[in-house]
DNA sequence: TGGAATTGGTTAGCATGCTAACCAATTTAA
DNA sequence: TTAAATTGGTTAGCATGCTAACCAATTCCA
């Protein structure tokens, strides 16, 4: 048997083709994945949010985010103002530009997943999910890495849901 | 039905995961992901490859591949020389240093492959790879991007070999 | 054959991620 | 209650990817 041979190629090829896909179509409203993805995380939230609970949403370090609100900032897609109850954070709220698009930016990622999905059976479907929530569990445990670790846990809460 | 709807995050955030993972246990070796993948496909090419080739073998564009193979130059995994056929290009080859290593390098991916697959039986390996498949060769289509396309064609062909 | 298109590579400039090192504020604990 | 540990955020510096614009060599074709 040489299928599991391919499999780690397949799997990133497929999240990269996917991705680059979501930023084509995106692009237009001027937004990136990592943009995008932020502002989708603040609107579940439907409430400000610190970085560090932004960068756990999103799974990437505290650093990584710094940069990515300033931009969000500059191009008027958030505000950021510090917190009266802890004076260490900042909280992080959608602006005015972010709230008019959320919902196209939510339409268009749900319609791509469904172009990308269209004839895969729903049995199918939970199988490959199940693969890649054991492969998942298994390559984050002992990653050592917190960012990582909140990310599991964001990602499984989501599955939950 | 829930679970189409966090098929995404699932799939990037294993991707993700199985990446971090392997680059973690590589890093002791002085290597990158970047760095590996491209010594890996120019060690199975087992012949000097044009720049082009590797990008495309790597699935990334060509500008990215001009700072990756100088980078992996200075650190004398590889030598680039210019070919006597055709002036324009550049004949990328492995270098002592790299071809110490690379056997190192396949045991290590190959040994992390089998740990995280180590409890998934064959018919779901085999069900999730086509669920992949089919969800990659949509995505891919109509991307406009010409390394994504060849990429494509490297990947499929891998499955095949 | 000779100009146009294509191909291989480069540079410049940016986006996005990382780790390491640090400050300031808060929380824990001796 | 104060000293130590933790937490939130930042900066600096690097790695890896991209697009746009460009040069030089080769190939195509009218």
């Amino acid at each position: 048997m040489l299928e599991d041979e391919t499999f780690g190629p397949l799997l990133h090829g497929t999240a990269r083709a996917w991705r680059l896909k979501l930023d084509e179509r995106l692009k237009p409203m001027g937004l990136s994945q990592a943009k995008w993805r932020t502002l989708l995380h603040l609107s579940l939230a439907g409430d400000a949010l610190t970085q560090a609970e932004i960068a756990a949403r999103l799974g990437v370090e505290e650093p990584s985010v710094v940069t990515l609100l300033h931009r969000l900032e500059k191009e008027g897609w958030i505000i950021r103002r510090g917190s009266p109850h802890d004076r260490r954070c900042k909280m992080v709220l959608l602006g005015q530009r972010a709230q008019d698009v959320i919902s196209q930016i939510s339409a268009e990622a749900e319609k791509l997943r469904q172009e990308l999905m269209e004839n895969i059976s729903a049995a199918d479907l939970r199988t490959c999910m199940r693969v890649l929530t054991q492969i998942y569990e298994k390559a984050e445990k002992k990653n050592g890495n917190g960012a990582q670790a909140k990310f599991r846990s964001t990602v499984t809460s989501t599955i939950r849901k």
